[in-house]
DNA sequence: GTGAAAGCGCTAACAG
DNA sequence: CTGTTAGCGCTTTCAC
């Protein structure tokens, strides 16, 4: 036998087609009567419904949202920041009953056909660099699109916190306890693997938004502290990996001027650093100070002085942006806070 | 204007829509000439290729593939093995350019309209219990399907490690070393919140695969040993949850016929037993030794016995077998491997 | 190498 | 409350 679709059931039951798809997709516009003889068929047809597809080309609408992510899915899962957002979207979708195909887009690779293909009402972009192919093809597919903690698009609703604002802060606070040499633990800058420090045309030729931002925060909060330009170190480790944090932390604490404060981009970097400062047979914070972003678990148990903000909020509200057809569109600034805990001190006095 | 599609493109370059459709699908079959010239007019039209709905209406084939989880996706990802079965499917399907679509089950609510209006190819159905009705809703859609760690199903492929082999051979080891008293801390048998010594008639309405496989196991192993029933306590304590696992062991280490062996069904069950014994302040191994499930990262740290397994393989092999059009379908035996480390010795001579 | 015809399974819009 | 009409955008089949 054939696949049993709404024309057979309507055969079956003698009434029309969009009578029997009426039973589904709007049980009230018939009698209880008719509608409950009409799935008792297709119940006893083995009919699962209307096809999601051919629905969807009729009406438009798939009930699905791609999320695009940059790394590979084995980096994105690893990291806490990460799922955290992952699992915000997920609670928006599955409130909103909205599927969520994930698109992961490996950093050598180009695009391919995944975005071409993927069957979904929108996209949530999460930091991408700016310019990166993908959203060409989003864009191309005429797809409502998201993006979170970058690229920041022109038309395209964005979100994050205020990174600038957040970064300056934090930079102050940390310079009004007195420290006066910075070290930056960033992101990478731009999608090379280059790592190392960030002299200013790297800077200048940043790609990615938040990295940009949060440095141009520190750099502004370190001037307004009155903290000379060439006292503040940036150096890139990549994407959180400690192997690459520790000797980039140990090489700088052994320099002739050693940083007497590190601001790590994230909690894991924070963490890491940290080992490598004690390493050094350094203390933290007596000897130098640490201070992260996320607040991750785990950031309490160290005493991680930290930028806190809200992944699952990110993602939720990135999700219901997609998902909720009739709300306002535009830039959602989501909250931080800074949480100053125990490894942010006054330097020691200086020898 | 309205929207641009392949008749649109057709009309343009004076050719049918047929040839358009083959300038993108099936670039083989004209001249190059000609398809360059039609994929010029395209990218002046802003076309972004088929649209993947109506292409796959008519070609029955989408490109993604739903990964049916047990739990949220909040517990999915705070949990390394579940982590690690995902990154496994996102390799694969990263590979065959094909889309993962999550559809997490958290066991209150029910499936809803996740699953009949998932817009994929087949569904990877991951640690599922038996009679799950996800899985008739699954059927009902005749989508191909494989499941992983159960439950296992007459004609659908599962893959898993051999379970009940290798419960056994850990437990034979185990008791090979002089233990005649093991505890066993077991992830749920039925999807009910129970908790606490699960009995025989409990055990035998085990509804979730691999719990029962490796109970049996650790039974017919223990028996094999020489070890009375009465002296193997199995119970549950639910999702690897820390805070359930330290009171249960901590109660059986101060019972009047304490084990000397506690055997946990996962490398976290097994790292919080660890916590509970030293809380006791008895030591491991000395006092009692401990193995885990799953080699995750941190038990080789932890100087954890364990049985290994490659939840990345069972992934893997789960999205290839849904994606490869052709290879053979049937069940996959993934290996596993028991790793001997510190946390297993002789018990403590009888006191 | 190219085209015409024939739907895939469904729902929007409107008429009754 | 129910039915008719008219496609959604594409690929398959088969003819040329």
């Amino acid at each position: 036998m054939g696949r049993v679709t709404l024309q057979t059931i309507a055969d079956r039951v003698g009434v029309s087609r969009t009578t029997v798809s009426n039973a589904f997709s709007r049980p009230d516009q018939l009698s209880d009567e008719l509608r409950d003889r009409i799935r008792g068929v297709a119940a006893e047809l083995g009919y699962a419904g209307p096809d999601p597809l051919a629905r969807g080309l009729r009406s438009g609408r798939v009930g699905a949202i791609g999320v695009l992510l940059t790394e590979s899915l084995g980096y994105t899962f690893r990291d806490p920041y990460n799922t955290r957002f992952l699992v915000g979207v997920a609670e928006a979708t599955g409130a909103a009953d909205t599927g969520m195909l994930l698109v992961p887009l490996p950093p050598g690779r180009r695009p391919g056909d995944a975005i071409r293909n993927a069957v979904v009402d929108g996209v949530v972009v999460f930091t991408l660099p700016d310019a990166h192919p993908a959203i060409d093809l989003v864009r191309a597919r005429r797809l409502p699109m998201v993006t979170v903690d970058g690229p920041h698009l022109e038309g395209v609703p964005f979100i994050s916190i205020d990174e600038r604002a957040a970064a300056g802060a934090l930079t102050r606070m940390v310079c009004a306890r007195g420290h006066r040499r910075l070290l930056v633990l960033a992101f990478r800058v731009a999608d090379d693997d280059r790592t190392g420090v960030v002299d200013d045309e790297r800077l200048a030729a940043a790609r990615y938004e938040v990295t940009r931002a949060r440095l141009a925060g520190v750099l502004t909060g370190a001037r307004d502290a009155g903290v000379r330009r060439d006292a503040v170190t940036i150096v890139e480790v990549g994407a959180n990996d400690p192997a690459l944090v520790r000797p980039v932390t140990m090489e700088a604490l052994r320099s002739s001027a050693p940083p007497t404060a590190i601001l790590a981009m994230s909690d894991q970097i924070a963490l890491s650093a940290i080992d490598a400062v004690r390493e050094c047979g350094l203390r933290v914070p007596e000897d130098v100070s640490v201070t992260g972003y996320d607040d991750v678990n785990g950031a309490a148990a160290a005493g991680l002085t930290t930028v806190r903000q809200s992944a699952d909020a990110k993602g939720r509200r990135a999700a219901e942006l997609l998902t909720d057809h009739g709300g306002p569109v535009g830039d959602v600034v989501v909250p931080h806070e800074i949480i100053t805990r125990d490894t942010l001190a006054p330097p020691p006095p200086r020898r």
